[in-house]
DNA sequence: CGTCGGGTTGAGGGTGATCAAAGTTTGTGG
DNA sequence: CCACAAACTTTGATCACCCTCAACCCGACG
């Protein structure tokens, strides 16, 4: 299984590649690394000259505002680039963090230029995975903006539930989530005592189980009704 | 004065294109239309077979949470193409709606794919565009996330002077905004009540003057450094 | 002159924040 | 494998920011 396999079946899903493109994707030249827990990928201000894959492990995009308050942008999982936009944008203007040990494959920014340069099809396609994470980002402002806390996390529970789904890495009603209840708060522009309180309302509800770093779902679509969540904004469905 | 001569002048300030570049963008087939206040240009489940560039006007995108609790996700002026991910994501996530009266062109998708497969330049300054489009939705996320609400709406309104003055449209003390009370609310996740005490605390503490849709600002500065705005996010400086 | 959209004001309440302390789990080094 | 520290979770008490509801005001416009 070679490290661009999941980006590859991600990227397939929705659009249409021919072996050639996949050959060059392949081909790319890839340097791996493992990354521990809680370590900075790329941070804010920097102008780096390659992107990162993400092989294996879970890693977040956040911002900190005024007095440190962090703010989590977005959760990644294997298959993702979570800075693909710093090859146009030179200077980051978030971190990346991991969020335990990771595998990651760093792709130098030229490697990609001349792949997108030969290959329109492949460029398209990138395009396209920056496109779906600004709807995940857009998503995530109705989220913060406008559901009360409840709902917030059952809806960020849902999105992670559908798109590990769609990696294969989730079966129905349980998957692994390294984060910290911390972490769940700088995500929904919480507390960590607050969410540590809907966490256990939810529970009480039978709706939703955490503990070691695993999410378990007993009624996984009462929850997705909770957190009115529909996952036409992730763009995974092929015929759309 | 063409109808995309903001768009271009914008891509310029950013990406390099020669002048092939810049005719085949004027060559674009574009139909011009006027569009009252308050009208959606399109909507959330719309497959659109084109995108509309802003010409004149302000708009802004929004989706519809539970309830009809409406969240506004960003603000669009001259230049600006704001369904623009629909030239690659077939299925509109959120709706696009004028604030006012306002001049649009539409350019056919097809048109706008032939030109990216022709110029590189051109595709790679319209990817850009969408990625600070990103940029700009990762900073409302905090904003609407992580700070209290008179720092949210001098976050906006910073925000909203600098990418005017960045197309001309502002002095540096005042500018025309086409929005309502409720549609502020809507853009920083509070309700309209509460951002009518915010205004008045802020216009009491001589920060910032909003009648008859016309912001003042007597101290900018000050007003940015309540915001904890950093134009950063923007990815407006040629040199980053 | 009446209507309507939008702005303003007041009273009261609830969601979620803050602060502080006590449990519990995890991880590390001896 | 145990001991201890650090990180994380849980609980309680209190508070405040912002919401809700409701009424009233104002200017624009027919």
């Amino acid at each position: 299984m070679s490290q661009s396999s999941a980006l590859i079946r991600k990227l397939r899903t929705t659009t249409d590649l021919d072996d050639d493109d996949i050959a060059a994707i392949e081909r790319l030249p890839m340097v791996p690394r493992d990354i521990p827990a809680q370590e900075a990928i790329v941070r804010e201000g920097d102008r780096p000259g390659q992107s990162c894959l993400l092989v294996e492990g879970f890693a977040c995009r956040s911002k900190t505002a005024d007095q440190g308050r962090r703010q989590i942008l977005s959760i990644h999982i294997a298959g993702d680039i979570p800075d693909l936009q710093s090859l146009h944008l030179k200077v980051m203007d978030h971190d990346v963090t991991t969020l335990c040990r990771c595998k990651v494959a760093f792709i130098p920014h030229d490697a990609l230029r001349s792949l997108c340069r030969e290959r329109p099809a492949v460029a398209e396609a990138l395009w396209r995975e920056t496109l779906v994470d600004a709807a995940v980002f857009r998503e995530w402002i109705v989220n913060v903006g406008r559901r009360p806390a409840p709902q917030r996390l059952a809806h960020l529970i849902s999105e992670l539930r559908e798109r590990l789904r769609l990696v294969g890495l989730s079966t129905d009603d349980e998957f692994q989530l390294p984060m910290t209840q911390l972490d769940l708060a700088d995500a929904l522009g919480l507390t960590p005592v607050h969410v540590n309180r809907v966490l256990q309302v939810l529970r009480k509800d039978g709706l939703l189980e955490f503990r070691r770093q695993v999410v378990s779902l007993s009624d996984a679509d009462r929850l997705m009704r909770l957190g009115d969540f529909d996952s036409l904004y992730l763009h995974q469905n092929p015929a759309t």
